[in-house]
DNA sequence: TATGAATGAGAGTTCATTCAT
DNA sequence: AATGAATGAACTCTCATTCAT
């Protein structure tokens, strides 16, 4: 009935990003399921009434959190790309783009695993992160233009290194296969996607 | 606290056999927080008591269930590899490998989402399931070596090939990014493993 | 999802009966928003569990026990009234039609108030007793048929005169109006209706 | 503990009123239960604090609000009826008595409702609204002597009349009955308070 | 051995009321 | 005087697990 509050005075943004804080830590920590709203609020140091004046459910803080997140860490990682000096061959320009990523997600590994879970149960939410991926590879794609990288098919070429360079970030912080060597493994996916944009 | 049985006779097998498929089913189509073992019980036809005679607990049950699907499915997929033509060239066999998978894999998207979180959950559950892993990453290998495939580096190799046919499949079953064109983004992974491969 | 459960065996009708029991009485008595469901478990001796395996949720206990309370009172005026001398003359009969129903309803004013509240939140339920009361101005028509009544307008008549006899029920259960003398209301009732029914 | 203030001046006294107002609709529409005390503030463009500042609770809104309700409809029933010409016809004086009071209750049909059951709920109030009805009772009965109805016992004969047609109401607007005919019932109604007030 | 009724803690959510600003 | 954010107890309902039969 209510509709949620969209709060415009210094202290309600406040709370309401403590809320969002407070979601992410817990989701991140225990998962979707085994966070439940009284963790929530109690961690963030509000009632749960007031959790359910910010937003309209619990779903709904895991969506804002998350996205919160998706989005501070690629702008991140966006930035760091832009910086990088015009000169530097694309070599080491992938290697500082793998090193950048594993570095800024190697902390997200739970949330990113909770993300796909509830994408799953929920096509909406599956639009709304793929959208927000999409952007994201556009926006690695436009770097690479500036850098010159003219080859055809772009996006799917992005597509594959960001899948590479995220499989490798797997390997680092959860899903450690024996006998596999990282730093070979990382020199691989480097000279593939070295490959793949220099036809 | 009664231990759970190990069923020896033939009607307890089979009574066992239908609570991992009946779990299997329901966890791929619901998920596993919202199927709850009511459910699987009626599903298999027998009785909520029965299926705790059989599993500790409801996530025992995923596991087994898990397991048992992904030993399946794996096991397929290799026979299919063993079964090709030996005078294949590479490139035609890397696409019946990748044909294979994805059909294999196919409707298991749910299953595999659901078997990351369990794994994010349990450390144990994590070195279960990429024990399982290796073997099949090693069968791979192994039989790229009957094919007279001797580059370094095979295993890590075969790591990233999989990782690569994986990503296509999630693009296909679920995870769709608007602007990707599968056909290419298949092409572009069949390159990029058939080069890796021929280093 | 569980649909509830349908109980053959004696025990559990017996569980179910309390249950429809306790409702009632807490309804009755505190009215249907001010009874939660916990307390008609508690006064049932059953868990909150049962309850909600029994029931699909606390409106359907609702509209169960009311449902068996006005079929028991409405079956013992029909046979109260059948059982009446053939030979009795019309105006003894609506005499005694008036004090058995104001002895039998007396106690319900609390339900039959909280049914009207619960019908106008609900058109289903508004049907389902429009219903059952249309059946009993049927068998009241049916006995008065028997009583060789023979005017027009049957059905409606029995409706006004059931109306103008709830009404006395009313009046001296609940809403008393100073002034009022119950002995020549009635009166004026019993020859209202033996009017109508003499045309 | 602050008392609810007594408005004095114009602005108060409106705001006031605005809060009667959308009391009283919201009531009407969705039933006290499900109407909450944000909505009614809403609604009547108040603050929820003003709201508490006016009155002590959600439940005194709810009585003024249906305490003035009535007052207005029977004020403006009773004028009517004295405004109707002196040489009038009983029976057609009947007929519109009966037509006015449909028209204007018609609407009202969930508030009334709902005031029995706060009525059942509290002595108090039952007293209030029972002396309501009987000063309405009691015009209607002058309204009858001015009109030079003679007959013994009025009050009750009125009360009487004012049972059926407020049953004719009911019908028309919330409980309806198959095989019921409108027309008939109130045409019954109609002779049938003729009778009584003709002997 | 097998059943499925029973349990009851715990989930998400609502809302009458208060009170700091 | 007025606001509306904040409170938190209370609500309905679910479900993994147990245990009497």
């Amino acid at each position: 009935m209510a509709k949620t509050r969209v709060p415009t005075q210094k202290r309600s943004i406040e709370k309401r990003e403590k809320i969002v804080k407070a979601g992410f830590d817990l989701f991140c920590e225990k998962g979707y399921y085994k966070t439940n709203t009284a963790e929530i609020a109690k961690y963030a140091g509000v009632s749960t009434g007031a959790l359910y004046s910010y937003f309209e459910d619990k779903r709904q803080i895991f969506i804002e959190s998350f996205h919160q997140h998706l989005d501070a860490i690629s702008s991140a990682l966006l930035q760091q790309l832009n910086s990088l000096p015009e000169q530097l061959d694309l070599s080491t320009f992938i290697g500082k783009w793998i090193e950048g990523y594993i570095d800024l997600y190697a902390k997200s590994n739970h949330a990113l695993v909770q993300l796909r879970l509830v994408i799953v149960d929920d096509e909406e939410i599956n639009h709304h992160f793929s959208d927000l991926e999409n952007t994201y590879f556009s926006n690695i794609a436009d770097i690479l233009k500036t850098r010159e990288i003219t080859c055809g098919d772009l996006f799917e070429k992005v597509y594959v290194s960001c899948i590479l360079i995220d499989s490798l970030r797997q390997e680092k912080t959860s899903f450690s296969h024996n006998g596999l060597n990282f730093e070979i493994l990382q020199e691989q996916v480097k000279q593939n996607i070295l490959k793949m944009l220099s036809d």
